[in-house]
DNA sequence: ATCTTCTTGTGCTACCTTTCACAAGCGAGA
DNA sequence: TCTCGCTTGTGAAAGGTAGCACAAGAAGAT
């Protein structure tokens, strides 16, 4: 199973992962990849071949067992043990991931959030209580945490990232509009909003544009 | 200039237009596609690639001039123009995206906020005052508002995206965890947090799994 | 005027991802 | 047991994307 997987099939199987989870809630017991597909935006031969990388889940006339193939999704994703999380800035985006509800149900302990702002340290939100940035070595350690999610300012985000690195983060989350130089045994994820927002403007502006030309 | 340009091709423009904003702050005159690329995480062919789809903006044997490129890809991007942004639903991360300075700065302007929750109407953020849904489609049309960003629970999200779409939104930058299904001529980005956290534990648990394997 | 040095723009190649299409397999019903 | 309807799993084809390598061109030195 050394296979490298692509980063678009592993967002796909978080995907199916997700409507699994809501067809276990409603108690349904089995699903085609067509209907894998059509909820989660894709096709069912991209479904059927996603799964093909890892193992044989289904049952051929009949579908994939709902439960079953959640629980290999978990599996593959690494999703049967709950992951430890620190948050880096706690300010405006900060504070909204600390309050996160999801985040808990699906996995995720936000367990530490560090600030350099002395006015924001000790005050507790979402039952976290910020710590001070020399205290984020010693804490990273003792609570074993492995995902650093980095909401600093963006001139500040590389030194953090670097330092939650050095400390044991083994992935960064990182949301300043910045692309962060880490070792290539970190995994790192992007969450920029102005990059998406500008990909959005040029979507609309060509459509524009080519709609003119046929007029 | 009706070629099908990538997702990636796109993002990677923006970042090579951020990196050319800080380079112009900076006074630089003249940037090789090898510093760009350096910048931005790719590779100095790539730039090249990505920029020879739109023309021919470079100099051989000296680079691209950096304020020259960057008004190229701010036309290219449809960036040249200012960009009415509505944000639905003003919770933690709407509240959040509404008190976010970058927008003003690259040139989205978030002139309307809305929720369903009498509570919040009438409250001012950030100089935007939150609206009654009930509102949205005048507001939409009156204030030319082309991008709506959905910040609502999951269970509301496929249905503001509806709405902001019959009111005229042409693009959608949703935050809520689940797929939007809309006509095909209106774009839309996925800003989904767990979905990226679930991506760093498959990379995390297999990297720990390749460790182990050659132990 | 020629040579040297540097960097672009691009055809070609290699790789990777998605789609197609169908044999194989499963269960139900006769 | 045989047939029928349905859906999986997968090899092969198609469609894209990224990297390589080099001719073409630009500026400055000699
Ligand atoms: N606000 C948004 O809606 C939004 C959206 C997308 C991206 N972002 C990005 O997220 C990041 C945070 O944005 P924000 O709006 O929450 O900013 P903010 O100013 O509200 O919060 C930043 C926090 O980081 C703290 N900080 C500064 N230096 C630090 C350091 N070295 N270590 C730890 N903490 C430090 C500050 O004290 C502050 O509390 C920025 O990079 C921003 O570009 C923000
Ligand atoms: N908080 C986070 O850090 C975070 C991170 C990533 C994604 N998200 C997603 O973003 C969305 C908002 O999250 P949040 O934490 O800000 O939630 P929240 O509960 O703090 O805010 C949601 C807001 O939407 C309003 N609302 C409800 N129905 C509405 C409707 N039909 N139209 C307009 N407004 C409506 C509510 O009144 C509330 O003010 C959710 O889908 C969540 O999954 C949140």
């Amino acid at each position: 199973m050394a296979r490298k997987i692509s980063d678009s099939t592993v967002r796909r199987l978080s995907r199916y992962l997700r409507r699994l989870r809501t067809l276990d809630r409603q108690e349904l017991k089995v699903v085609s990849s067509r209907e894998l597909a059509e909820s989660t935006g894709t096709t069912a031969a991209q479904v059927r071949k996603d799964l093909s990388h890892f193992g044989s889940f289904g049952k051929r006339g009949q579908g994939y067992a709902v439960s079953d193939l959640r629980v290999h999704l978990e599996e593959i994703l690494g999703l049967t043990r709950r992951w430890r999380v620190a948050v880096l800035g706690v300010g405006k985006i900060g504070s909204a991931l600390l309050g996160y509800g999801f985040f808990t149900q699906r996995g995720f302990d936000v367990v530490a959030a560090f600030d350099s702002d002395r006015s924001k340290i000790g005050r507790e939100l979402a039952g976290v209580s910020v710590q001070a940035l020399s205290e984020l070595e010693q804490t990273f350690v003792d609570r074993e945490i492995s995902i650093a999610i980095i909401a600093t300012p963006v001139e500040a985000a590389q030194k953090a990232a670097n330092r939650a690195v050095r400390a044991g983060a083994q992935a960064i989350l990182n949301f300043a509009p910045i692309k962060l130089r880490l070792p290539p045994e970190v995994a790192v994820r992007e969450m920029d909003v102005t990059l998406e927002l500008e990909g959005l403007c040029y979507l609309v502006t060509e459509a524009g544009a080519a709609a003119e030309e046929t007029e």
